[in-house]
DNA sequence: TATTCATACTTGACAGTGTCTAGTAGAGAA
DNA sequence: TTCTCTACTAGACACTGTCAAGTATGAATA
């Protein structure tokens, strides 16, 4: 049923980790408690990811995968788009998310598979960015919109996960609907020279 | 000479967890390490923070506070210096912000005392965004673009801090200026109705 | 002055952790 | 049969947070 069992420990001790880390946060991961939720002995993952931070790295790699997915999947639909799909990845892989936001956990510059990943999420962004600027725009410009969009996104989406902003704002009935808000509000900043 | 003497080993624990946790994250804050810099037992530190949790929280506090101050300081410089100085907090103590942003080492619904620091932070904003608006706007018009501030404020702090954004903007030449970019583009998104 | 008592610690122990080292069962190739 | 590689297991070590219990010191009280 589950690719737990047909992909072998690796794909098992992933899946443990990653529950983990949705419900009780990345430092809760360890590396006995994944082995013990696989029925392994506490040396087993060791073989499978090198280190506790080897798990990290391909949560991470995964997590980002996932993201640049889901972020390239929305380009046709304008940076308004793009900004929701990367909040609506982070509330619904939280899991993932919080992991790869973390990189005093794993540092993507060890991990070059997964920093592959990171880039390709963040070149989609200014990509579409460019093009809506124009060609003739300076590469600062790009950069600082670029800079400005991600830091929507991504403060919206850490704020929402464990942040004090969603207690804050309990009057605003449906997130969704802040969330479209939102991304409309930062897309509304660019536009063409 | 240091204030760490003056106040006691409270002090000289906390000094030293900050800068742990500036250098190495707070997840490299032990109780054990942080005994063993002040001079004292594993267990003097438990005597004033009770565990682990209570360090957090304590910086917690400390760092709320100064970041409500430094808002509340920027008030009549309007919404786009709130967002400045929110960064530049942010840069400035990292070793306090990336602790109060951690909610997993330390949820502040119970540590009432940081709570209401954190209130007075978020307060200063919204209060000054109502203002913008006029006094007729709708509750949810304010949080809506309070939300958007905070967001935009709080995703360019985190993507300084310990994000990809940094390495990628290397053309950016100037990281204030890039901040004063971003603070001016969110702050134009609030219009008097 | 003697006793009580809270403060601010110290010492010792325990279970849990990451990780190093060494060993083993099994499958496939020579 | 022997060799080698993969995928583990078993044991040990230093480290961690925290519980329990003891101690020195100063102030208040009888």
């Amino acid at each position: 049923m589950s690719s737990a069992k047909t992909d072998g420990l690796r794909r098992q001790v992933l899946d443990a980790a990653v529950a983990i880390a949705a419900s009780s946060g990345p430092d809760a991961i360890s590396m006995r408690e994944v082995a013990r939720l696989a029925g392994v002995s506490h040396q087993a993952p060791y073989h499978h990811f090198g280190d506790r931070a080897g798990i990290f790295a391909a949560i991470s790699e995964e997590g980002f995968r996932m993201l640049a997915e889901s972020i390239e999947a929305s380009t046709k639909l304008g940076t308004a788009a793009m900004c929701e799909a990367y909040v609506h990845f982070a509330l619904a892989h939280n899991g993932h998310f919080r992991v790869m936001m973390r990189n005093d956990l794993c540092s993507l510059e060890d991990y070059p598979s997964a920093l592959i990943q990171a880039d390709r999420a963040f070149n989609a962004l200014r990509n579409e960015v460019t093009a809506i600027l124009g060609e003739d725009s300076h590469e600062d410009e790009a950069n600082a919109h670029t800079a400005y969009m991600w830091s929507v996104a991504h403060g919206l989406a850490t704020l929402l996960l464990d942040g004090p902003l969603l207690k804050k704002l309990d009057s605003v009935a449906d997130v969704n609907e802040l969330i479209r808000n939102v991304a409309r509000k930062a897309s509304s900043t660019i536009v063409h020279s």
